[in-house]
RNA sequence: GGAGAGGUCGCAUAGUGGUCUAGUGCGCCGCCUUGGAAAGGCGGUAUACCGUAAGGUAUCGAGGGUUCAAAUCCCUCCCUCUCCGCCA
């Protein structure tokens, strides 16, 4: 959530911020006068409070009994307020940061460069559900069968090659410094709640399960963030790397369209996850060097990609700043989101309350999350960009040591 | 899943209805003392909200309830430990 402080001293500011990303101004206006309900009704209370306190230690039963009465009239107005308050206030978006372009949707995204050009083929290039299929790695129709449709299961040197991604990026993370963590697949509500994946909606993301305050995560940055939850850090603690591996579930509610048809778009994946707790002060720099290891990634894989800063329509509540990455996919003869990496500064910190010290104050940290490696499409771009004639794949030369082959063979 | 024991201000503990705005010890910070240090002494040492401030309020795992008054009594839930069951 944002600070009500900054809303309250820059709500000109804030309008515009949220006016940017899609949503309505109106609510800025009805936060402050929620709050200055709610503050009105807190005022009074404590009051009441005190004499309340008062008479309890004065032994005045007769005066207690009659603040007793007051405050039980006016203590249920001010939950009503606060939840109102808290429910409108949770509804605003993070603001974009300054340098963030502006536009309504995708189409308004900034490719910032392209890296690596597309292999020419001498033949036609196959997608990856049929390479998949040839080579038989991939098996959607078991997936169908047994969990639903968008499910999948790997065989042979798929899952060879899914194992060699993880451990890859776990290799060439951990020098960097990143702790690598294995987190849970399932978490609290308040965890992905207060990471921005919700169970219900538009864009439901979650999985819940029932009866049980639980949902499966749709990435480690749920984990990775619900882990110092409550926490206070010395700011010398600071930056803390994490490059958490898990499986990542998710709805895709009302997602179809062109690309449902294979890895692009699936229920559950794996995926390598980068996420760092950081000072305000430091974390455009950190979200810079997460984009920079991404790229890393894709050069040394030798896929062709493209980067792209997303504009304001299109950042999502959480992040002040976005940036994509996307592979070149010959299948469908485009690029094809691969990473992502956000700078969510203080709004994800302020939901699940993570602070540092600073000069004996406590502020909030910002967080920031990216891909490392998501298997599904890596896999997609991987297949894709390293076909040959013979309908094998060559393996890009990082992974040899992790698969133990350099080259998928089709079978019979 | 069953039985038992627990969850208190960084850590360890005290507290079983009003004297708790939570005591004590350890740790930490500052000052005094010292040539310097140790020891000792003194003071301080959570978070959030409201308030210009003085100050006030809330938080003893969480949430409800009883009471003029709850860390303390009641209910529900969560977590930890020990044992049992089940099990990779």
């Amino acid at each position: 959530m944002l600070d009500i402080n900054l809303i309250r001293e820059n709500s000109e500011k804030v309008k515009k911020g949220i006016a940017n990303k899609g949503c309505p101004e109106v609510l800025v206006d009805k936060v402050l006068d929620l709050d200055k309900q709610r503050r009105e009704l807190i005022q009074k209370v404590d009051e009441l409070r005190a004499d309340s306190n008062k008479a309890a230690s004065e032994r005045d039963i007769e005066k207690g009994r009659q603040l007793k009465e007051e405050l039980q009239k006016i203590d249920p107005e001010l939950e009503k307020i606060k939840a109102e308050f808290e429910e409108v206030l949770m509804q605003l978006p993070n603001l974009p940061a300054d340098n963030t372009p502006i536009g309504k949707n995708e189409s308004e995204n900034k490719v910032m460069r392209q890296v690596g050009t597309p292999a020419k083929f001498n033949f036609e290039p196959k997608d990856h559900f049929t390479l998949g299929q040839n080579l038989k790695i991939i098996d959607f129709e078991s997936g169908a069968k047994v969990t639903g449709s968008q499910f999948y299961f790997l065989y042979n040197e798929g899952v060879m090659l899914e194992l060699a991604l993880i451990q890859y990026a776990m290799s060439l993370l951990s020098k960097e410094g990143f702790i690598p963590v294995i987190t849970p697949d399932l978490a609290k509500s308040r965890f992905y709640l207060g990471t921005g994946y919700a169970p219900k909606g538009d864009e439901a993301q979650t999985y819940t399960i029932n009866d049980e305050d639980l949902g499966l995560i749709a990435t480690a940055e749920v984990t990775l963030a619900g882990k110092h939850a409550d926490e206070i850090f010395a700011e010398d603690q600071l930056p803390i790397k994490y490059i958490g591996y898990s499986h990542c579930f998710r709805k895709e509610a009302g997602a179809y369209g062109k690309y449902s048809k294979g890895l692009y778009r699936v229920h559950q994946f794996t995926k390598a996850e980068m996420f760092i707790y950081c000072t305000p002060e430091t974390s455009v720099k950190m979200h810079e060097y997460l984009l920079s290891l991404e790229e890393k990634i894709y050069q040394e894989l030798g896929i062709p990609y493209q980067v792209l800063e997303m504009c304001t329509g299109d950042l999502g509540a959480m992040a002040a700043s976005k940036f994509d990455i996307e592979a070149w996919m010959p299948g469908r003869q485009e690029y094809g989101e691969v990473t992502s990496t956000s700078n969510c500064t203080d709004y994800q910190a302020r939901n699940l309350n993570i602070k540092f010290k600073h000069e004996g104050k406590t502020e909030f940290v910002h967080m920031i999350n990216g891909t490392a490696i998501a298997t599904s499409r890596c896999i997609i771009a991987i297949l894709e960009n390293f076909q040959q004639e013979d309908g094998s794949v060559l393996i890009p030369e990082v992974l040899q040591k992790y698969t133990g082959f350099d080259r998928i063979i089709p079978k019979k």
